[in-house]
DNA sequence: GAACGGTATTATGAATTCAAAATCAAGACA
DNA sequence: TGTCTTGATTTTGAATTCATAATACCGTTC
């Protein structure tokens, strides 16, 4: 059944302007000019005023009184925050998911980790990464709290524009395929607290391997220090 | 220096209305209307439009299409949810916590243990809770990830609704304070994982004491189920 | 008396309008 | 040449307006 579900412009609005900001069109600091948007979108003001300040709350974009909203710049420190606690959250979701999964819900999850398997095997970078995102995702529906999928997805939107650097080497990739032997044997003893700990580990890795290295480093509030490479 | 901040009018309104929420003026499940607060806030319908949408994104109100926005109504299970994340961000600000605090802000939070043992000796309800809940902020701003902190005065927000039983009595009181002696000595040890650990239990105890009992037990799509004692 | 239908009223969603602040662009001046 | 005014233009913030969906009211019918 289709879901014909009327929802409000400011809603599809948001969703296009998170596209933007995930895909790199607005960069990092970027003031977002409302005129532009609206004219592309072919909605009035409103909408779009409304879904800038709903991301504002979920701190994809910045309103300065009287100047507008601006994408928020990723620092260094505040992706290091951010993973820490969805490092926490994806604990969470380990303790909470080995008391309610079923054991359907561990096949399903066990046929992924073989795709991903695979895929790794034949070094396909970007499907791993997905059928990865994939197992996460499972694991955090299975823990049956609505509250921690909110957070989780609320951070995990925010850091989507870390993109990997080249460092994402052999070594890095292979212990992360052993984490995730572990998890799938943790999760069939439904081992809470050993699955809950792997994932908070696992996590870390992934940020030693984020390219934080052109990020800034701390925060600026002028202007347009970096104009980046926009050819 | 006094912060003349010309913030946005809808940030405004929407402390407004998350005041009268936290005080049940606005009760669960209550269909706000937007032109009585306009009126009452001397506003058009333009940023309370706006705030009850960030307020939305918050969790605080939930917005039908095309039938306005009504206060989100708690559940036994959104409360317990969030309860569960709320720990683990508590869990998290522990660790944290101990890494980082200085000998400054222990005995800050020191001080702050004292006046609630204060209090408690004189079975001061309203101020125990009060210092208790100052005790748990210095520790998560001690922390220092703004994320963490972000996340966790969200959930409180969520859940400050939530009023607290009879229950409340001698022996869960003991019980509190014990778990707080304990924090003080984990704080002094920096020992982040016992800091964590006691921070997680302790808020399941509080949990317990909430009181639930009169909360409906699931969600329910109709109109208005329960009209509530307004006697 | 209860259920159904049709109209009037009200409330919401989104576009438009208007006032005020910020930005931009010249021109004056050191 | 570079900085500071001053006025024009643009952009933002918030009120207003207009179209449409939902609700309330009321008479009819069974």
């Amino acid at each position: 059944m289709e879901k014909i579900q009327h929802r409000n412009l400011y809603r599809e609005v948001a969703d296009r302007v998170r596209e933007l900001i995930e895909q790199g069109v607005l960069a990092p600091g970027e003031r977002i000019s409302e005129k532009k948007l609206c004219e592309q979108f072919g909605v009035s003001r409103t909408p779009l005023r409304e879904a800038l300040k709903v991301m504002a709350s979920e701190g994809l974009v910045e309103i300065l009184p009287n100047r507008g909203a601006r994408v928020t710049r990723l620092t260094v420190k505040k992706v290091r925050n951010t993973y820490d606690v969805m490092a926490a959250l994806e604990g969470l979701s380990g303790e909470l998911a080995c008391q309610n999964i079923t054991d359907e819900e561990i096949a399903a999850i066990q046929r992924l980790h073989d795709t991903m398997l695979e895929h790794y095997r034949q070094r396909e970078l970007q499907p791993y990464f997905r059928v990865n995102q994939q197992i996460h995702e499972r694991i955090i529906a299975a823990a049956d709290n609505d509250v921690l999928e909110e957070m989780y997805n609320n951070l995990s939107q925010r850091v989507k524009r870390v993109r990997y650097s080249k460092k994402m080497t052999d070594d890095f990739w292979k212990r992360a395929v052993e984490d995730h032997e572990a998890m799938i044997e943790a999760l069939q003893k439904r081992d809470g607290l050993m699955l809950g700990r792997i994932l908070r580990e696992h996590l870390c890795n992934k940020l030693e391997v984020a390219s934080l290295d052109g990020m800034i480093e701390e925060e600026g509030d002028d202007e347009l220090p970096s104009r980046a490479a926009s050819s």
